[in-house]
DNA sequence: GCCATATCTTTGATCGTTATCATATAACAC
DNA sequence: GTGTTATATGATAACGATCAAAGATATGGC
């Protein structure tokens, strides 16, 4: 590898005046400099050192990315349909942008913050980390964050949140439930941190709309990790029973539980309704198609990079919390109960009119 | 951020004794020294630069992964079922040896090799590589690399290609066909270099067992990139009318079409049978489930580290060409045609023994 | 007291790059 | 010729960690 220095030597010039055509102060260097400079670099294509920069400079033109969440039948989060289209998103803008992308999927946070003060990283990404998580990184990290998936304390300063309108996803999508007649909605999340609560949020608003009250022994929590997952599915299998319709939090559990109960004779969605989160590709190439909620994660990735490169550059940054529009995406896994009838004006079905009364 | 110098001025000590009690040469500093130091380094956390250390010393301990290859809807292969989970394997298993990792998916090569450079990456993992761009690769960057799921060519020296039985597996599966009654087969490639010719290779002996030629105008290849997907698929419908059976070198395809074809009223497996490669999720979940090849890609993606570490170690490496074990794994999205009878004697069926006889 | 050995510690150079400051040269005005 | 400015270039010191080699101190033998 040749060096700056040995460019120098060859041309019986100074380390400076390379640097410096290098990074295009050329009105600082003669013309005939600047070409003799020139031409050598493309000669011997010269590479800067980068830990050499990163380390005269205070920015490593890093930025490092960590994943927490579902995992999936190999303990792997990356595999997860949403956040590996995020993942893919963030990596090529912040290629394109000229920086270096470092990915972190330990559920050590120690470890976290080691790795990102050890490289110095100019700015983080943090998908779906929870609170405490968060603090004890902020306690530590000082330079931008951006959050994706989390939830956002307000107490906290230097730092975006990319989300999405959660609230009035499942608010939809328990509205598009309650139309078609569902009465009995099992709410499926992951956790209760996070935006699962959020949309959670929405759920309960939606079915106050029409009178109803949430029943927390309507939301079920899938319990993670690989060993806990058979087990976890087969309970909600037992659990079904009592509901017309599983509203999940995530098309990859939906997709998951439609296969698992579909095989155990459970008719889709004769016998039971299923909806998700997120429109991945799986959502539109299983069957019964999904109707899910969609939100656009290459837009949103971008949308990431490019605020926390903001941060990082310390341009002004207009909003503190963002919220991605999302959009009702309705296929064929969700029934229609005519014994209901029907509550939305623009359904074609006429029927009784008795809003607002729970049926259990 | 606290440095060794800082600890050592507080200590009234020199950094070289701090260092070693860091690198644990503790034969060489005196027991009161150690306790010292290590009081300190608890106390402030202390966190070695890793661009400083890698300035010095010539390794980085960063991995360099680059990915090439199908990309989904958004022009993103992370997003690939089976990149994804072969990413996360690697991910954990770099991580769990304390390197770091740093991920390429740009298609263009100069760009990686300036990446891998410039950080000075320890070793480098190409995951889907064509020959000529692992040429160039080879020509600037001399650290150890490990191929995945690409074609491997003899002659070029310090690398390892940790991949499958492909040609076992496209044997075996051809034969599986063949066995169904399946004799108008159209083999669906990504590309034909890499591990998909070397599948081609499996197809064609197994046709040959059966006396059968492989016709080059069965060798469908999927165009790829997202504007010409549509086209792709398109056509791919239009030809399937010659066929019985698509047999397609990946789940991710596979799939892509079914759904595409159902919608478009054709019946699978009635009117056309599928076959996949890899065995991902997906293939569980969809109906039919997907008759396919499986491999384990976890195992893959830690056997690929931990051989590059080795490498990058210095040890003995025992094998140049790795071939991981396949299983064929048979579902629901092959028809048996008993018009043309059993082939196999292990086949229940009993019929006519034409063995060797093209249909067309 | 002298030397040898073992144990502990420091000095100073190095990695490749960049930033600050100083210096050299040329051009021009008066 | 002197002073002023502009332009071009170089010397040097960081950045944080590591390492080889040299120096310092303690211990023991005779």
């Amino acid at each position: 590898m040749i060096t700056i220095k040995d460019m120098a030597d060859m041309l019986g010039i100074s380390t400076t005046t390379v640097s410096n055509v290098i990074h295009g102060k050329t009105s600082e260097v003669s013309q005939k400099t600047v070409e003799k400079v020139e031409k050598l670099l493309k000669e011997y294509d010269y590479v800067p050192n980068n830990s050499a920069r990163s380390l005269t400079q205070k920015c490593s033109k890093i930025i490092g990315v960590s994943l927490k969440g579902r995992k999936d039948q190999y303990d792997n989060i990356i595999a997860d349909p949403f956040f590996s289209v995020l993942l893919g998103a963030i990596e090529s803008e912040i290629r394109s942008r000229g920086y270096f992308m470092m990915i972190y999927t330990s559920d050590d946070i120690s470890e976290l913050i080691r790795n990102i003060l050890t490289w110095n990283v100019d700015g983080l990404i943090l998908l779906g980390i929870l609170h405490d998580d968060f603090v004890k990184i902020k306690s530590r990290y000082k330079n931008p964050i951006v959050l994706i998936d989390s939830y956002a304390p307000r107490d906290i300063m230097n730092y975006v949140n990319v989300g999405l309108d959660d609230e009035k996803g499942a608010y939809e999508m328990t509205l598009h439930l309650l139309d078609r007649g569902h009465r009995r909605i099992a709410f499926l999340a992951d956790n209760m941190e996070g935006v699962d609560y959020i949309r959670y949020i929405g759920h309960q608003k939606a079915l106050a709309k029409y009178g109803l009250k949430a029943d927390s022994k309507d939301l079920l929590i899938i319990r993670p990790g690989t060993a806990e997952r058979e087990a976890s599915m087969e309970e909600l299998f037992y659990l079904s029973r009592n509901y017309t319709v599983f509203m999940c939090c995530s098309d990859y559990w939906a997709a998951l539980l439609m296969s698992y109960f579909s095989d155990r004779g459970v008719r889709i969605p004769e016998d039971l309704s299923f909806t998700g989160f997120d429109d991945v590709l799986l959502s539109r190439i299983i069957r019964p198609a999904l109707t899910t909620v969609r939100q656009d994660p290459a837009k949103r990735g971008r949308l990431a990079v490019n605020t926390l490169i903001k941060m990082i550059q310390e341009e002004e940054i207009p909003e503190w919390d963002v919220k991605l529009p999302i959009e009702l995406v309705v296929r064929d896994s969700v029934k229609t109960i005519s014994a209901y009838g029907s509550y939305s004006q623009e359904n074609d079905m006429s029927g009784s009119c008795n809003d607002g009364n729970a049926d259990e």
